[in-house]
DNA sequence: ATGGTGGAGTATCCA
């Protein structure tokens, strides 16, 4: 079958739910994963949500910030939350599909919040940025997230806060000290990637040597002027799910919506 | 040279 999934990182998905019902009205994604929901379990939209087609959801929320979702058409085998660093904050968020979304084998999909870091890229005067690499430590140690990874048929997205590849910034040589794109971030991130054997789909259809990006700062007089993006958000599939992607998109123009996120939506299509 | 914006929840923290 074949399986379209949308990821975003929303800022609000109370304060947002019109652009999440133009989305899906418009991309019809199977299943939605998003970020920053800023919203407690028992606060979250889930009736609007299964009016707009979407009646399974997996939740991991809190209040005020962080938060994480997947919305879907489809119905889960399971549902998995994980915590990092000893810390309660709700970050990650991870599914099983099978007979019952109609697969012959199950799918893993993997949603993550990674921590932005805060301004300081020093981890001795930031502790915020000394938790983003922990973090990221923790995830390439992740035993499981490994072996799915290499063997297993997964799929993981989210916002994962790191910009690894020169043209994931709008300019590499003025990025090298600012949180999302120093070496020190981004070798942990490619040293995950790399322990689990993960695939980054994105970049098989858009050559390392193109701009790409999904994310603008809100603090741009006009984003399209400047364009000084960041490829943020992600999707990478396992090594035996690479070979059933499709194609991709990402939702640029979304990034000019009324009271927009200053993510946009990536989709990524599977035959699985 | 360094501030700019936006969300949560109502002072400031977080991004």
């Amino acid at each position: 079958m074949r399986l379209c999934v949308a990821t975003w990182n929303i800022n609000s998905v109370r304060l947002r739910l019109d652009l999440l019902g133009r989305l899906v009205a418009e991309q019809a994604p199977d299943i939605v994963c998003l970020q920053e929901t800023k919203c407690p379990d028992d606060k979250f939209p889930l009736r609007a949500i299964a009016e707009m087609g979407y009646p399974h959801a997996a939740l991991n929320g809190q209040k005020g910030w962080h938060g994480v979702a997947m919305l879907s058409k489809l119905p889960f085998e399971s549902i998995e939350r994980r915590a990092f660093c000893n810390k309660n904050d709700c970050r990650h968020v991870a599914v099983t599909l099978g007979a019952a979304a109609g697969l012959d084998s199950p799918v893993e999909l993997h949603g993550f919040y990674i921590p932005a870091g805060g301004d300081e890229p020093d981890p001795d005067a930031n502790p915020k940025f000394a938790h983003k690499l922990d973090f990221l430590d923790e995830l390439a140690a992740c035993d499981r997230l490994a072996a799915q990874g290499r063997s297993g048929r997964a799929i993981l997205v989210g916002d994962l806060n790191v910009a690894p590849l020169e043209h994931d910034v709008w300019s590499h040589k003025q990025l090298l000290n600012v949180v999302s794109h120093t070496p020190v971030e981004v070798d942990k991130l490619t040293a995950w990637q790399a322990a689990g054997g993960w695939v980054d789909v994105m970049r098989r259809q858009v050559p390392a040597d193109e701009k790409l990006y999904t994310w603008w700062s809100y603090r741009a007089a006009d984003w399209t002027v400047s364009n000084r993006g960041r490829r943020l958000d992600h999707v990478w599939a396992s090594a035996p799910l690479a070979p059933g992607f499709v194609a991709m998109s990402v939702l640029t123009e979304a990034r000019s919506w009324p009271r927009p996120s200053d993510h946009v939506p990536v989709l990524a299509t599977f035959d699985l």
